[in-house]
DNA sequence: GTGAAAGCGCTAACAC
DNA sequence: GTGTTAGCGCTTTCAC
């Protein structure tokens, strides 16, 4: 049933590894011409294809890329979405297969480890919190691991520019006369979310806003709904600008102001971050920050790649760099 | 720098497949208490992780599900984004991995299939026009395989109930006086859409609407608006009711319809199919069909599980049947 | 130019 | 209870 290329060499009446070297197109070996048009012939009449999985035995490589994260979620989220598309586009141009890492939420951290660094992975895509304990295991176990959007401690990442795209949005409300702001984050706040909100203080700072405890509000995840009474009183009259820690929460914020009668943008700014959602069609043009994850993405796999082959050479791994992207205004009509 | 079940077996005198035996758990083989434990901890101390390419190589079996599609796009599609977030949700319950098969659209029909059959995938969900030459290849090849969504002619697919859905969409316009219809159609038409256009049109019939050439409209894959003059004109003044053919091209053609002052629904009824964009905070809530991809995949995965072990088996495939899933009629406003 | 032999890390049949 | 042996299908020396 299924063809090696033991079959084939003894179709031909040569040995299995000279079919192999013909087959493979081993530049340091010529054959004689008679002899490779013999053996395609065959190979092709039997309909071989060479076992990846014996090749990977041998070489101790797979060309398979693999994509973590721990959060419950999959490609239907905007952002893993946006992540894995532009992964799986980049892995097609370097003639690597991606592998969707699904991991039972009732694994160990050990356990996991281990399914990651199996042997069917030459590298590894992450997105995590580094509450995970995985990520210290990853850490010491010096697999090829790249970082996305989350950066953690001590491993390479390819993060946007969160600062300067909170910085933007802040100069952005600042021009259109907003003097009151708030900024909602989830309860637990990705390291990437963090730099939004501290950047998000640090320019009301710069500009002579005093801190508040009330400018930040936590929200469950995405649903900011629960948190507009908050937010209306915390404006105290005065037109209040909301940034959002990203677009979905954004969209959900405007949903209830509409819902309330809530005026956007008199009464309330709305801004975004990510500027993943398809715009198409949506109610309001939000104001958010592009974060460039297709080129994320294409840089990950460039870093992975130096890591992989480091690691096959047994030479050192490159130092853990953090590569950020720049960002840019999307402008809309939400402020 | 790997650590392999031979490490482990030196370390605690034992012979390297005593070893395998014991950390594998094999219960028709029982060690003594205190060895295991020293293999335990042996296996933990030294870092072990059981190669999972040499065991797929002997074992014949990988347990990595693949997915392809011929269509030039990522899981950033709505559709295909269902699709496999629906698998890997599906896999992780079933302890298999999804790989997102990347080939370059220049690689030849022959040279896919030897990469989809190269033994690093037990089986195969695809998704592909019957245009595709690779589609008579994997047919002949007994490749494990379950499509999805669109059928193709003898292989076991799962599809959504296009037909019912069509007809209660029709239903649906009828009770509300619509009585002029058009269809849109992308060009290429796939075998889910053109059962969704036969049964637009038998549903028509069966109410007695003669048949009339203008009533299906093709557009250039999900771009409704530059048909909108031409769907006006058919509608003779009359309102008219636009079944497109998926819910990106009604957000299309609503957002035509919005530019040109076009009255939704009283000029133009507008309704779509698959229920899969994220309908939050969107301009209007779009009348359309919800199709289960949640549960497809789990009943793919099912299908083509019984078709992975048949072949390591060496039984007979089973019949190529066909599962149809039922879908529902979700409300909007855009009728 | 081509073949023989070893081995990647594991499993499984068979010894003892 | 545990070791020996023989592969899975390939790549890679090293002969000749």
């Amino acid at each position: 049933m299924i063809v090696t290329a033991k079959d084939v060499a003894r179709e031909v009446n040569l040995s299995q590894p000279t079919v192999s070297r013909i087959l493979r197109g081993d530049h340091k070996f010529r054959a004689a011409q008679a002899t490779r048009q013999r053996v395609f012939e065959a190979a092709q009449r039997l309909g071989y294809t060479p076992n990846a999985v014996a090749v990977s035995l041998k070489r101790g490589r797979t060309g398979i890329i693999g994509m973590h994260t721990n959060h419950d979620y999959d490609v239907r989220n905007d952002f893993l979405g946006a992540v894995v598309g532009s992964l799986q586009r980049a892995c097609a141009a370097l003639d690597l297969d991606l592998l969707l890492h699904s991991a039972r939420s009732d694994i160990s951290a050990r356990a996991l480890l281990g399914k990651l660094r199996d042997g069917r992975l030459d590298g590894l895509i992450l997105h995590a919190g580094c509450e995970d304990p995985l990520v210290a295991l990853l850490e010491k176990s010096r697999f090829p691991t790249v970082v996305i959007a989350d950066p953690l401690p001590n491993m390479a990442a390819v993060t946007s520019d969160d600062e300067s795209g909170m910085a933007l949005l802040i100069e952005h409300l600042w021009e259109r006369d907003y003097r009151n702001f708030a900024f909602l984050t989830p309860l637990q706040e990705p390291s990437s979310i963090e730099r939004r909100r501290a950047a998000f203080e640090a320019e009301l700072l710069l500009r002579g806003v005093s801190p508040n405890e009330r400018r930040v509000h936590v929200v469950d995840y995405e649903r900011a709904a629960p948190a507009v009474d908050a937010l209306l009183e915390s404006g105290a009259g005065q037109p209040l600008a909301v940034c959002c820690w990203n677009d979905r929460t954004a969209y959900n914020l405007l949903s209830a102001c509409a819902t309330r009668g809530v005026k956007v943008p008199e009464q309330l700014a709305v801004t975004g971050f990510d500027g993943l959602v398809n715009r198409e069609f949506m109610a309001r043009q939000l104001v958010t920050v592009f974060c460039p994850w297709d080129e994320a993405a294409r840089v990950a796999l460039d870093l992975l790649r130096q890591r992989i082959d480091a690691r096959l050479n047994r030479e050192a791994m490159p130092a853990p760099e953090e590569v950020r992207l720049p960002v840019h205004l999307i402008g809309g009509d939400t402020t």
